[in-house]
DNA sequence: TCCCGGCGTTAAGACTCGCGTAAGGTTCGA
DNA sequence: TCGAACCTTACGCGAGTCTTAACGCCGGGA
Protein backbone atom coordinates (compact mmCIF):
# COMPACT_ATOMS: atom_id res chain seq x y z
CA UNK A 1 0.00 0.00 0.00
CA UNK A 2 1.05 3.54 -0.84
CA UNK A 3 1.98 6.30 1.38
CA UNK A 4 -0.46 8.37 0.20
CA UNK A 5 -2.38 11.01 2.55
CA UNK A 6 -5.20 12.96 1.93
CA UNK A 7 -4.62 16.53 3.33
CA UNK A 8 -7.98 18.55 3.38
CA UNK A 9 -7.04 22.35 4.40
CA UNK A 10 -7.98 25.37 2.71
CA UNK A 11 -5.14 27.68 3.91
CA UNK A 12 -2.68 27.96 1.27
CA UNK A 13 -0.04 28.70 3.22
CA UNK A 14 -0.35 25.84 5.76
CA UNK A 15 -1.58 23.77 3.48
CA UNK A 16 1.59 24.30 1.46
CA UNK A 17 4.00 24.14 4.47
CA UNK A 18 2.22 20.78 5.49
CA UNK A 19 2.56 19.02 1.90
CA UNK A 20 6.44 19.79 2.00
CA UNK A 21 6.78 18.87 5.34
CA UNK A 22 5.15 15.56 4.38
CA UNK A 23 6.89 14.99 1.30
CA UNK A 24 10.09 14.95 3.35
CA UNK A 25 9.04 12.85 5.38
CA UNK A 26 8.70 10.13 2.77
CA UNK A 27 4.87 10.57 2.45
CA UNK A 28 2.93 11.25 -0.60
CA UNK A 29 0.31 14.11 0.34
CA UNK A 30 -3.11 14.86 -1.90
CA UNK A 31 -4.27 17.90 -0.73
CA UNK A 32 -8.08 19.46 -1.30
CA UNK A 33 -8.45 22.92 -0.84
CA UNK A 34 -12.27 22.54 -0.70
CA UNK A 35 -14.42 20.51 1.83
CA UNK A 36 -17.16 19.88 -0.77
CA UNK A 37 -14.43 18.38 -2.83
CA UNK A 38 -13.38 16.18 -0.37
CA UNK A 39 -16.60 14.48 -0.28
CA UNK A 40 -16.85 13.11 -3.11
CA UNK A 41 -13.13 10.90 -2.60
CA UNK A 42 -13.34 7.40 -1.59
CA UNK A 43 -11.34 7.48 2.26
CA UNK A 44 -10.22 4.20 1.61
CA UNK A 45 -7.82 5.36 -0.84
CA UNK A 46 -5.18 7.39 1.75
CA UNK A 47 -3.58 6.00 4.52
CA UNK A 48 -3.87 8.58 6.71
CA UNK A 49 -6.72 11.50 6.28
CA UNK A 50 -5.78 15.34 7.86
CA UNK A 51 -8.69 16.98 8.51
CA UNK A 52 -9.17 20.83 9.22
CA UNK A 53 -12.00 21.41 10.91
CA UNK A 54 -12.78 24.94 9.59
CA UNK A 55 -13.59 24.54 6.14
CA UNK A 56 -15.95 26.44 4.23
CA UNK A 57 -18.82 24.33 1.79
CA UNK A 58 -18.91 21.18 4.11
CA UNK A 59 -18.15 21.60 7.64
CA UNK A 60 -15.53 19.49 9.04
CA UNK A 61 -17.72 17.37 11.40
CA UNK A 62 -19.75 16.41 8.52
CA UNK A 63 -17.27 15.45 6.54
CA UNK A 64 -15.71 13.31 10.02
CA UNK A 65 -18.64 11.70 10.29
CA UNK A 66 -18.92 10.92 6.81
CA UNK A 67 -15.18 9.27 6.87
CA UNK A 68 -16.51 7.54 9.32
CA UNK A 69 -19.30 5.95 8.22
CA UNK A 70 -17.84 4.53 5.23
CA UNK A 71 -14.04 3.71 6.27
CA UNK A 72 -11.76 2.06 8.72
CA UNK A 73 -9.32 5.17 7.78
CA UNK A 74 -7.71 6.62 10.81
CA UNK A 75 -8.17 10.63 10.89
CA UNK A 76 -6.34 13.18 12.35
CA UNK A 77 -8.20 16.88 13.11
CA UNK A 78 -6.48 19.82 12.63
CA UNK A 79 -8.67 22.66 14.33
CA UNK A 80 -7.66 26.50 14.60
CA UNK A 81 -9.19 26.73 18.24
CA UNK A 82 -8.03 24.99 20.95
CA UNK A 83 -11.53 24.41 22.34
CA UNK A 84 -12.32 21.17 24.95
CA UNK A 85 -15.05 20.88 24.25
CA UNK A 86 -14.68 21.01 20.51
CA UNK A 87 -12.01 18.01 21.00
CA UNK A 88 -14.05 15.64 22.87
CA UNK A 89 -16.56 16.11 19.77
CA UNK A 90 -14.13 15.30 17.63
CA UNK A 91 -12.75 12.22 19.35
CA UNK A 92 -15.70 10.89 20.08
CA UNK A 93 -17.10 10.89 16.51
CA UNK A 94 -14.33 8.83 15.81
CA UNK A 95 -11.22 10.91 15.15
CA UNK A 96 -8.20 9.05 16.36
CA UNK A 97 -5.93 12.43 16.83
CA UNK A 98 -6.41 16.29 17.44
CA UNK A 99 -3.88 18.78 16.93
CA UNK A 100 -4.71 22.54 17.63
CA UNK A 101 -3.17 25.24 15.40
CA UNK A 102 -0.13 26.88 15.64
CA UNK A 103 1.61 23.59 15.64
CA UNK A 104 5.45 22.39 14.11
CA UNK A 105 5.30 20.10 11.14
CA UNK A 106 7.36 17.94 12.89
CA UNK A 107 4.75 17.42 15.37
CA UNK A 108 2.13 16.51 12.39
CA UNK A 109 4.71 14.47 10.91
CA UNK A 110 5.18 12.18 14.33
CA UNK A 111 1.43 12.11 15.45
CA UNK A 112 1.02 10.68 11.94
CA UNK A 113 3.70 8.48 12.16
CA UNK A 114 1.83 7.52 15.50
CA UNK A 115 -1.31 6.60 13.62
CA UNK A 116 -0.02 4.77 10.71
CA UNK A 117 2.11 2.73 13.07
CA UNK A 118 -1.06 1.31 14.87
CA UNK A 119 -2.25 -2.57 14.20
CA UNK A 120 -4.92 -1.67 11.27
CA UNK A 121 -6.17 -5.15 11.77
CA UNK A 122 -8.76 -4.26 9.47
CA UNK A 123 -7.40 -4.34 6.26
CA UNK A 124 -9.21 -6.61 4.23
CA UNK A 125 -12.04 -5.83 1.88
CA UNK A 126 -14.20 -8.51 2.87
CA UNK A 127 -16.40 -8.90 5.52
CA UNK A 128 -17.88 -12.07 6.94
CA UNK A 129 -21.20 -12.11 8.95
CA UNK A 130 -22.65 -15.55 9.81
CA UNK A 131 -23.86 -16.32 6.50
CA UNK A 132 -23.59 -13.24 4.56
CA UNK A 133 -20.24 -12.47 2.53
CA UNK A 134 -19.39 -8.77 1.77
CA UNK A 135 -17.01 -8.07 -1.02
CA UNK A 136 -16.52 -4.15 -0.78
CA UNK A 137 -14.13 -3.79 -3.80
CA UNK A 138 -16.64 -5.77 -6.37
CA UNK A 139 -19.56 -4.02 -4.41
CA UNK A 140 -20.78 -8.13 -4.46
CA UNK A 141 -22.72 -9.78 -1.83
CA UNK A 142 -22.54 -13.40 -1.32
CA UNK A 143 -25.61 -15.42 1.33
CA UNK A 144 -26.54 -18.87 1.53
CA UNK A 145 -28.82 -18.94 -1.45
CA UNK A 146 -26.26 -17.70 -3.80
CA UNK A 147 -24.52 -13.95 -5.01
CA UNK A 148 -27.75 -11.25 -5.31
CA UNK A 149 -27.41 -8.19 -6.43
CA UNK A 150 -27.95 -5.22 -4.04
CA UNK A 151 -28.58 -1.67 -5.22
CA UNK A 152 -26.56 1.08 -4.52
CA UNK A 153 -28.34 2.23 -1.10
CA UNK A 154 -29.11 -1.68 0.04
CA UNK A 155 -24.99 -2.01 -0.39
CA UNK A 156 -24.05 0.64 1.91
CA UNK A 157 -26.70 -0.02 4.59
CA UNK A 158 -25.37 -3.47 4.76
CA UNK A 159 -21.73 -2.53 4.13
CA UNK A 160 -22.32 -0.05 7.29
CA UNK A 161 -24.31 -2.67 9.06
CA UNK A 162 -21.54 -5.11 8.43
CA UNK A 163 -18.26 -3.44 9.57
CA UNK A 164 -20.13 -2.63 13.42
CA UNK A 165 -21.48 -6.45 12.71
CA UNK A 166 -23.08 -7.24 15.98
CA UNK A 167 -23.79 -3.55 17.20
CA UNK A 168 -26.60 -1.59 16.83
CA UNK A 169 -26.33 1.35 14.52
CA UNK A 170 -28.23 4.01 14.45
CA UNK A 171 -31.03 5.30 12.31
CA UNK A 172 -29.37 8.30 11.53
CA UNK A 173 -25.91 6.91 11.20
CA UNK A 174 -27.72 4.28 8.58
CA UNK A 175 -29.17 7.57 6.66
CA UNK A 176 -26.11 9.65 6.72
CA UNK A 177 -24.00 6.79 4.83
CA UNK A 178 -26.19 5.30 2.62
CA UNK A 179 -29.09 8.28 1.61
CA UNK A 180 -28.30 11.87 0.00
CA UNK A 181 -27.95 14.38 2.71
CA UNK A 182 -30.06 16.61 3.77
CA UNK A 183 -32.53 14.53 4.50
CA UNK A 184 -35.81 14.29 6.78
CA UNK A 185 -34.69 11.80 8.77
CA UNK A 186 -38.19 11.86 10.01
CA UNK A 187 -39.33 9.96 6.88
CA UNK A 188 -39.33 6.18 6.73
CA UNK A 189 -37.25 6.30 3.44
CA UNK A 190 -34.62 3.86 5.62
CA UNK A 191 -37.20 1.46 6.60
CA UNK A 192 -38.35 0.72 2.85
CA UNK A 193 -35.15 0.14 1.67
CA UNK A 194 -34.15 -1.92 4.65
CA UNK A 195 -37.51 -3.97 4.15
CA UNK A 196 -36.14 -4.65 0.40
CA UNK A 197 -32.56 -5.56 2.05
CA UNK A 198 -34.36 -8.58 3.88
CA UNK A 199 -36.87 -9.04 1.02
CA UNK A 200 -33.18 -10.22 -0.83
CA UNK A 201 -31.48 -11.47 2.13
CA UNK A 202 -34.51 -14.32 2.00
CA UNK A 203 -33.67 -17.00 4.62
CA UNK A 204 -30.72 -14.67 5.97
CA UNK A 205 -33.12 -11.98 6.50
CA UNK A 206 -33.29 -12.99 10.82
CA UNK A 207 -29.79 -11.63 10.85
CA UNK A 208 -30.54 -8.30 10.19
CA UNK A 209 -32.16 -7.51 13.38
CA UNK A 210 -33.74 -4.33 14.42
CA UNK A 211 -32.91 -2.48 17.73
CA UNK A 212 -36.05 -0.84 18.84
CA UNK A 213 -35.77 2.89 18.94
CA UNK A 214 -32.36 2.76 17.96
CA UNK A 215 -31.96 1.30 14.95
CA UNK A 216 -30.27 -1.97 13.12
CA UNK A 217 -28.03 -4.93 13.84
CA UNK A 218 -26.31 -7.40 11.64
CA UNK A 219 -25.81 -10.21 13.87
CA UNK A 220 -23.63 -13.66 13.13
CA UNK A 221 -26.92 -16.27 12.59
CA UNK A 222 -25.38 -18.47 15.28
CA UNK B 1 -10.75 -8.85 28.17
CA UNK B 2 -11.95 -6.35 30.49
CA UNK B 3 -11.30 -2.83 30.55
CA UNK B 4 -8.46 -2.55 32.63
CA UNK B 5 -6.21 0.57 32.66
CA UNK B 6 -2.74 1.27 34.14
CA UNK B 7 -2.18 5.11 35.08
CA UNK B 8 0.84 6.08 36.20
CA UNK B 9 1.12 8.77 38.18
CA UNK B 10 2.41 10.50 40.90
CA UNK B 11 0.34 13.35 41.55
CA UNK B 12 -2.28 12.24 44.27
CA UNK B 13 -4.85 14.82 43.79
CA UNK B 14 -4.90 14.64 39.63
CA UNK B 15 -4.14 10.34 40.01
CA UNK B 16 -7.54 10.21 41.97
CA UNK B 17 -9.68 12.68 39.89
CA UNK B 18 -8.35 10.50 36.87
CA UNK B 19 -9.32 7.11 38.31
CA UNK B 20 -12.77 8.75 39.31
CA UNK B 21 -13.42 10.14 35.74
CA UNK B 22 -12.29 6.80 34.13
CA UNK B 23 -14.37 4.35 36.59
CA UNK B 24 -17.40 6.57 35.40
CA UNK B 25 -17.00 6.01 31.89
CA UNK B 26 -16.78 2.58 32.57
CA UNK B 27 -12.87 1.64 32.51
CA UNK B 28 -11.40 -0.30 35.31
CA UNK B 29 -8.64 2.22 36.35
CA UNK B 30 -5.37 0.40 38.12
CA UNK B 31 -3.82 3.56 39.32
CA UNK B 32 0.53 2.81 40.54
CA UNK B 33 2.14 6.03 42.14
CA UNK B 34 5.83 5.18 41.47
CA UNK B 35 7.86 4.56 38.48
CA UNK B 36 9.67 1.76 40.14
CA UNK B 37 6.34 -0.36 40.73
CA UNK B 38 5.53 0.59 37.35
CA UNK B 39 8.56 -1.23 36.15
CA UNK B 40 7.46 -5.02 36.91
CA UNK B 41 3.75 -4.97 35.96
CA UNK B 42 3.33 -6.73 32.35
CA UNK B 43 1.74 -4.19 30.13
CA UNK B 44 -0.02 -6.81 28.56
CA UNK B 45 -2.22 -6.99 31.31
CA UNK B 46 -3.92 -3.65 30.19
CA UNK B 47 -5.75 -2.52 27.65
CA UNK B 48 -4.20 1.38 27.45
CA UNK B 49 -1.28 2.50 29.52
CA UNK B 50 -1.75 6.11 30.70
CA UNK B 51 1.75 7.78 31.85
CA UNK B 52 3.28 10.35 33.15
CA UNK B 53 6.33 11.44 32.13
CA UNK B 54 7.40 13.28 35.08
CA UNK B 55 8.18 10.37 37.28
CA UNK B 56 10.56 10.54 40.61
CA UNK B 57 12.65 7.32 40.34
CA UNK B 58 12.75 5.43 36.70
CA UNK B 59 11.84 8.31 33.48
CA UNK B 60 8.90 8.15 31.80
CA UNK B 61 10.79 8.01 28.76
CA UNK B 62 12.87 4.89 29.93
CA UNK B 63 8.89 3.48 31.05
CA UNK B 64 7.75 4.01 27.95
CA UNK B 65 10.75 2.46 25.89
CA UNK B 66 10.42 -0.14 28.06
CA UNK B 67 6.62 -1.17 27.39
CA UNK B 68 6.94 -0.67 23.49
CA UNK B 69 10.09 -2.92 23.64
CA UNK B 70 7.94 -6.02 25.43
CA UNK B 71 4.38 -5.01 24.14
CA UNK B 72 2.11 -3.68 21.61
CA UNK B 73 -0.38 -1.95 24.19
CA UNK B 74 -1.67 1.63 23.57
CA UNK B 75 0.30 4.12 25.26
CA UNK B 76 -0.91 8.05 26.23
CA UNK B 77 1.62 10.00 27.39
CA UNK B 78 0.70 12.81 29.94
CA UNK B 79 2.92 15.90 30.40
CA UNK B 80 3.46 19.10 32.74
CA UNK B 81 5.18 20.91 29.85
CA UNK B 82 3.46 21.58 26.67
CA UNK B 83 6.77 21.15 24.68
CA UNK B 84 6.90 20.20 21.74
CA UNK B 85 10.79 18.37 21.05
CA UNK B 86 9.65 16.60 24.08
CA UNK B 87 6.26 15.91 22.07
CA UNK B 88 7.87 14.79 19.06
CA UNK B 89 10.10 12.69 21.25
CA UNK B 90 7.48 10.68 22.99
CA UNK B 91 5.18 10.11 19.89
CA UNK B 92 8.47 8.85 17.92
CA UNK B 93 9.56 6.32 20.57
CA UNK B 94 5.66 4.79 19.97
CA UNK B 95 3.41 6.58 22.31
CA UNK B 96 -0.20 6.81 20.61
CA UNK B 97 -1.18 10.14 22.05
CA UNK B 98 0.30 13.19 24.27
CA UNK B 99 -1.77 15.15 26.72
CA UNK B 100 -0.13 18.14 28.42
CA UNK B 101 -1.88 19.09 31.51
CA UNK B 102 -3.46 21.35 32.61
CA UNK B 103 -6.57 19.42 30.85
CA UNK B 104 -10.41 18.49 31.43
CA UNK B 105 -10.28 14.13 32.12
CA UNK B 106 -13.45 14.20 29.62
CA UNK B 107 -10.66 14.65 26.87
CA UNK B 108 -8.19 12.29 28.43
CA UNK B 109 -11.16 9.88 28.08
CA UNK B 110 -12.30 10.57 25.06
CA UNK B 111 -8.62 10.30 23.90
CA UNK B 112 -8.40 6.97 25.48
CA UNK B 113 -11.54 5.76 23.79
CA UNK B 114 -10.13 6.78 20.45
CA UNK B 115 -7.23 3.98 21.33
CA UNK B 116 -8.90 1.24 22.24
CA UNK B 117 -11.66 1.89 19.30
CA UNK B 118 -8.93 0.76 17.05
CA UNK B 119 -7.60 -3.05 17.46
CA UNK B 120 -11.14 -4.75 17.69
CA UNK B 121 -14.28 -2.83 17.07
CA UNK B 122 -16.17 -5.38 18.82
CA UNK B 123 -15.79 -6.24 22.61
CA UNK B 124 -14.90 -2.95 24.07
CA UNK B 125 -17.16 -0.79 25.62
CA UNK B 126 -18.49 -3.28 28.10
CA UNK B 127 -19.10 -3.75 31.81
CA UNK B 128 -19.39 -6.42 33.53
CA UNK B 129 -21.09 -7.28 37.17
CA UNK B 130 -21.35 -10.28 38.66
CA UNK B 131 -22.90 -12.67 36.33
CA UNK B 132 -24.31 -9.65 34.21
CA UNK B 133 -22.69 -8.44 31.34
CA UNK B 134 -23.54 -5.42 29.68
CA UNK B 135 -22.00 -4.87 25.92
CA UNK B 136 -22.93 -0.50 25.64
CA UNK B 137 -22.41 -0.90 21.54
CA UNK B 138 -24.08 -3.57 21.05
CA UNK B 139 -26.86 -2.78 23.40
CA UNK B 140 -27.11 -6.03 24.63
CA UNK B 141 -26.68 -8.05 28.30
CA UNK B 142 -26.09 -11.19 28.94
CA UNK B 143 -26.87 -13.13 32.27
CA UNK B 144 -26.39 -16.59 33.63
CA UNK B 145 -29.42 -17.99 31.68
CA UNK B 146 -27.85 -16.55 28.45
CA UNK B 147 -28.73 -12.96 26.15
CA UNK B 148 -31.84 -11.16 27.30
CA UNK B 149 -33.26 -8.06 24.81
CA UNK B 150 -33.71 -5.37 26.85
CA UNK B 151 -35.97 -1.93 25.81
CA UNK B 152 -34.17 1.24 25.74
CA UNK B 153 -35.34 2.67 29.39
CA UNK B 154 -34.35 -0.68 31.01
CA UNK B 155 -31.13 -0.42 29.03
CA UNK B 156 -30.71 3.13 29.75
CA UNK B 157 -31.20 2.00 33.49
CA UNK B 158 -28.72 -0.82 34.11
CA UNK B 159 -26.43 0.78 32.15
CA UNK B 160 -26.27 3.71 34.35
CA UNK B 161 -26.57 1.30 37.37
CA UNK B 162 -23.28 -0.69 35.92
CA UNK B 163 -20.88 2.30 35.50
CA UNK B 164 -21.68 2.97 38.86
CA UNK B 165 -21.89 -0.55 39.95
CA UNK B 166 -21.28 -1.10 43.33
CA UNK B 167 -22.70 2.14 44.73
CA UNK B 168 -25.98 3.08 45.10
CA UNK B 169 -27.75 5.48 42.43
CA UNK B 170 -30.19 8.23 43.34
CA UNK B 171 -33.88 7.78 41.99
CA UNK B 172 -33.34 11.19 40.03
CA UNK B 173 -30.43 10.13 38.37
CA UNK B 174 -31.53 7.01 37.11
CA UNK B 175 -35.23 9.26 35.95
CA UNK B 176 -32.68 11.65 34.24
CA UNK B 177 -30.44 9.24 32.60
CA UNK B 178 -33.25 7.03 31.05
CA UNK B 179 -36.69 8.37 31.28
CA UNK B 180 -37.84 11.51 28.82
CA UNK B 181 -37.10 14.88 30.70
CA UNK B 182 -39.88 16.71 32.30
CA UNK B 183 -41.09 14.08 34.17
CA UNK B 184 -42.87 13.34 37.31
CA UNK B 185 -40.81 12.06 39.47
CA UNK B 186 -43.22 11.39 42.15
CA UNK B 187 -44.72 9.24 40.08
CA UNK B 188 -44.27 5.29 40.07
CA UNK B 189 -43.11 4.81 36.88
CA UNK B 190 -39.52 4.12 37.74
CA UNK B 191 -40.30 1.43 39.74
CA UNK B 192 -42.29 -0.53 36.99
CA UNK B 193 -39.65 -0.29 34.95
CA UNK B 194 -37.27 -1.85 37.69
CA UNK B 195 -39.91 -4.38 38.23
CA UNK B 196 -39.44 -5.46 34.78
CA UNK B 197 -35.72 -5.17 34.45
CA UNK B 198 -35.89 -7.51 37.44
CA UNK B 199 -38.28 -9.94 35.64
CA UNK B 200 -36.04 -10.23 32.69
CA UNK B 201 -32.67 -10.05 34.85
CA UNK B 202 -34.18 -14.18 36.70
CA UNK B 203 -31.92 -15.56 38.47
CA UNK B 204 -29.74 -12.46 38.41
CA UNK B 205 -32.37 -10.06 39.68
CA UNK B 206 -30.75 -10.32 43.36
CA UNK B 207 -27.93 -7.97 42.16
CA UNK B 208 -30.57 -5.58 41.74
CA UNK B 209 -30.68 -4.51 44.90
CA UNK B 210 -33.29 -1.62 46.67
CA UNK B 211 -31.30 0.64 48.61
CA UNK B 212 -34.40 2.33 50.99
CA UNK B 213 -34.96 5.82 50.29
CA UNK B 214 -32.81 6.58 48.07
CA UNK B 215 -32.40 4.39 45.01
CA UNK B 216 -30.93 1.73 44.00
CA UNK B 217 -27.62 -0.76 43.74
CA UNK B 218 -25.96 -3.01 40.77
CA UNK B 219 -23.97 -5.37 43.29
CA UNK B 220 -21.67 -7.91 42.19
CA UNK B 221 -23.57 -10.87 43.75
CA UNK B 222 -20.60 -13.41 44.53
C1' DT C 1 -37.63 11.85 -29.48
C1' DC C 2 -40.22 8.52 -27.08
C1' DC C 3 -40.47 4.46 -24.42
C1' DC C 4 -39.17 1.55 -20.79
C1' DG C 5 -36.88 -0.46 -16.81
C1' DG C 6 -34.32 0.40 -12.63
C1' DC C 7 -34.09 2.95 -8.62
C1' DG C 8 -35.02 6.14 -4.83
C1' DT C 9 -38.69 8.31 -2.59
C1' DT C 10 -43.28 9.21 -0.70
C1' DA C 11 -47.74 7.96 1.10
C1' DA C 12 -50.82 5.31 3.76
C1' DG C 13 -52.69 1.64 6.52
C1' DA C 14 -51.82 -2.11 9.63
C1' DC C 15 -49.39 -3.63 13.15
C1' DT C 16 -46.06 -4.26 17.02
C1' DC C 17 -44.10 -2.76 20.94
C1' DG C 18 -42.67 0.23 24.67
C1' DC C 19 -44.17 3.47 28.01
C1' DG C 20 -46.84 5.67 31.51
C1' DT C 21 -50.64 5.36 34.72
C1' DA C 22 -53.72 3.45 37.87
C1' DA C 23 -54.73 0.40 41.53
C1' DG C 24 -54.09 -2.93 44.96
C1' DG C 25 -50.74 -5.56 47.51
C1' DT C 26 -46.29 -5.85 50.13
C1' DT C 27 -42.26 -4.54 52.68
C1' DC C 28 -39.68 -1.52 55.44
C1' DG C 29 -38.65 1.59 59.29
C1' DA C 30 -40.02 3.96 63.40
C1' DT D 1 -49.00 -0.78 64.38
C1' DC D 2 -49.06 2.87 61.13
C1' DG D 3 -47.54 5.28 57.26
C1' DA D 4 -44.42 5.84 53.73
C1' DA D 5 -41.82 3.74 50.28
C1' DC D 6 -41.78 0.13 47.19
C1' DC D 7 -43.50 -4.01 44.17
C1' DT D 8 -46.40 -5.95 40.83
C1' DT D 9 -50.04 -6.57 37.48
C1' DA D 10 -53.03 -5.00 33.99
C1' DC D 11 -54.39 -1.94 30.43
C1' DG D 12 -54.68 1.79 26.83
C1' DC D 13 -52.34 5.15 24.17
C1' DG D 14 -49.01 6.53 21.07
C1' DA D 15 -44.60 6.17 19.00
C1' DG D 16 -41.93 3.35 16.13
C1' DT D 17 -41.89 0.04 12.56
C1' DC D 18 -43.31 -3.03 8.48
C1' DT D 19 -45.23 -3.53 4.17
C1' DT D 20 -47.48 -2.48 -0.18
C1' DA D 21 -48.44 0.56 -3.77
C1' DA D 22 -47.71 4.28 -6.51
C1' DC D 23 -45.05 8.43 -8.13
C1' DG D 24 -41.03 10.71 -10.35
C1' DC D 25 -36.43 10.87 -11.95
C1' DC D 26 -32.81 9.32 -14.91
C1' DG D 27 -30.52 6.29 -17.96
C1' DG D 28 -30.14 3.46 -22.20
C1' DG D 29 -32.08 1.81 -26.39
C1' DA D 30 -35.22 1.93 -30.35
Amino acid sequence: MSNRILLVEDDLALGQQVVDTLSQAGFDPHWVQDGDAARGLNPDDYRVIVLDLMLPGTYGMDLLKRYRTKSEVPVLILSARDDTADKIRGLKLGADDYVTKPFFPEELVARIQACVRRPNLVGTKRIVVGAIQIDLERREVTTSDGTLSLTPVEFEILALLARRKGSAVTRDALVDAALDTAHDRSRRTLDVHISRLRGKLRSDAAQLETVWGIGYRLSEGS
